[in-house]
RNA sequence: CGGGGCGUGGCUCAGUUUGGCUAGAGCGCUUGCUUUGGGAGCAAGAGGCCGUAGGUUCAAGUCCUACCGCCCCGACCA
């Protein structure tokens, strides 16, 4: 993609309405521009973050045999009112009515609408275990949304539920996912903690809840800092480890994940039963298992920057490498640019190329908001003798060498 | 919802305490010249119902009232 054909509005200065980190490089690297408190417009370089997250986690769905489905927003709320959970979700779901006078909701949430769906096409064991999983947004009307990304009314996540005939089966799903849930957040760049929580409005018996540890994070851990256990931060909290009996410490977090075993709730409540190998009548065990995905940005942002922007966790970056054209009424420096950009471009890289006409500085200090992990600038100190330039973005070290070593350094820094 | 802060061109802010001519600066934008490896300089421009609505006053960005919006702290959550 060429910078002048894309819409990147980065910010020099902080933005009035940010006080996080994640909330204004959010806004300064042209991510995201809020329309209203917790609704948020994507733009080009924050939508391929989010897709880039989705793809990640598409891969390791699918890796645990998850199938893929999309449930609608739009719900009736008699379905709720079925559930129970009607009045416990309380104002906290958006309700309104269609011109026929029928109530209707936004799904803050999808397992009464998935239990339905699994109570009218499962009806054997033979049909058990499955595991459907979707991407869409939810819709929660809340007391505070924060922080750009992190609490937003509108937001984007990963729901999946589990469907198993006995106990065994839950216990086996829940802990594919846990794993795989380990797995995503490792490559989304994130240094996660895992810690048993409860399951709130969600019932059931065991939850766990996924923490990165952030200093604007709204949520508070305890923290070993001997055998690194974890567990959840209550005022009257024992202020010592149970192992070894070292002080805890209480830091700052992000929830981005949250796990719940919730046995027979929904299909008890929706009648999504089965006939057992012997014929006997019997409610289906669920799981289900969220990941805040656009909460994701912001938490890797987070943990992934310094004094100059975003620094962003490989598989998560908007392009894998920007091309830092100097000057670009200079037609050798361009022909460079532009071969460079072809090259990569056939080698399957994605690359954004700087083509402004803007002075070098502004470029240089774009280029490291933006936390593109690899910048090529192309410059007239290396044209003489068609030598590149290669900068890291984490180490900020500047490598200057022939045009085949340096394109050899940059796959192996890519695929290595 | 309770407590605190804020609202002035696209962005950051001054001006409000103590009301007074035509509302300012920097950045960004347009045009020209110069400059050109870490957010350039000069010159000339464009862009504002000072959040909204009432009120007080000869006179309101500035004072009063109500409302709206945004941010932060608390309950809730991915």
């Amino acid at each position: 993609m060429f910078w002048t054909k894309t819409l990147i509005p980065t910010l020099k200065e902080v933005p009035q309405e940010a006080e996080s980190v994640s909330h204004q490089l959010l806004l300064r690297a042209g991510l995201a521009r809020m329309l209203m408190a917790g609704a948020y417009s994507y733009l080009p370089l924050g939508l391929r973050v989010l897709e880039n997250i989705q793809k990640i986690i598409i891969e390791e769905m699918n890796f645990c045999s998850g199938a893929q489905v999309l449930l609608p927003a739009l719900q009736p709320l008699e379905l709720w009112q079925r559930s129970g959970r009607d009045k416990d979700i309380g104002e906290v779901m958006f309700r309104f009515n269609d011109r026929r006078g029928r109530k209707l909701c936004l799904g803050p949430t999808h397992e009464e609408i998935i239990t339905e769906l699994i109570k009218n096409h499962v009806s054997s064991y033979k049909q058990l275990p499955l595991l459907l999983y979707q991407i869409q947004t939810k819709f929660r009307d809340e007391i505070r949304p924060r922080f750009g990304l992190i609490r937003a009314c509108e937001f984007i996540m990963k729901d999946a539920y589990s469907f198993d005939q006995d106990e065994e089966g839950l216990e086996k799903n829940y802990r594919i996912m846990y794993e795989a849930y380990l797995r995503i957040f490792k490559r989304c760049g994130l240094d996660v903690l895992s810690i048993e929580a409860d399951s709130g409005v969600m019932g059931g018996k065991v939850s766990h809840e996924f923490m990165v540890s952030a200093k604007d994070g709204e949520d508070a851990v305890l923290i070993c800092p001997t055998c690194k256990s974890v567990m959840a931060f209550k005022e009257e909290a024992d202020k010592v480890c149970v192992k070894c009996k070292a002080h805890l410490q209480k830091i700052n977090a992000i929830e981005i994940g949250h796990i719940f075993k919730l046995g027979t709730k929904y299909s008890l409540a929706l009648g999504a039963n089965f006939l057992d190998a012997k014929g006997n009548l019997k409610p289906i065990i669920m799981g289900c298992y969220g990941i805040g995905v656009s909460r994701i940005i912001s938490a890797a942002i987070e943990q992934n920057h310094d004094n100059d922007g975003i620094i962003w966790p490989k598989e998560l970056s908007p392009y894998q490498v920007i091309i830092t054209a100097l000057d670009v009424t200079n037609k050798d420096i361009m022909e460079i640019s532009l071969s460079l950009y072809e090259e990569l471009g056939a080698l399957g890289i994605s690359v954004l190329l700087d083509d402004r006409d803007e002075r070098a500085g502004v470029k240089f200090k774009d280029a490291d908001l933006l936390g593109i992990p690899l910048q090529l600038i192309v410059g007239k100190g290396s044209l003489k003798d068609g030598s590149l330039e290669l900068k890291n973005r984490i180490t900020k070290e500047k490598l200057i060498k022939s045009r085949v070593e340096i394109l050899k350094e940059l796959a192996q820094q890519i695929h290595g």
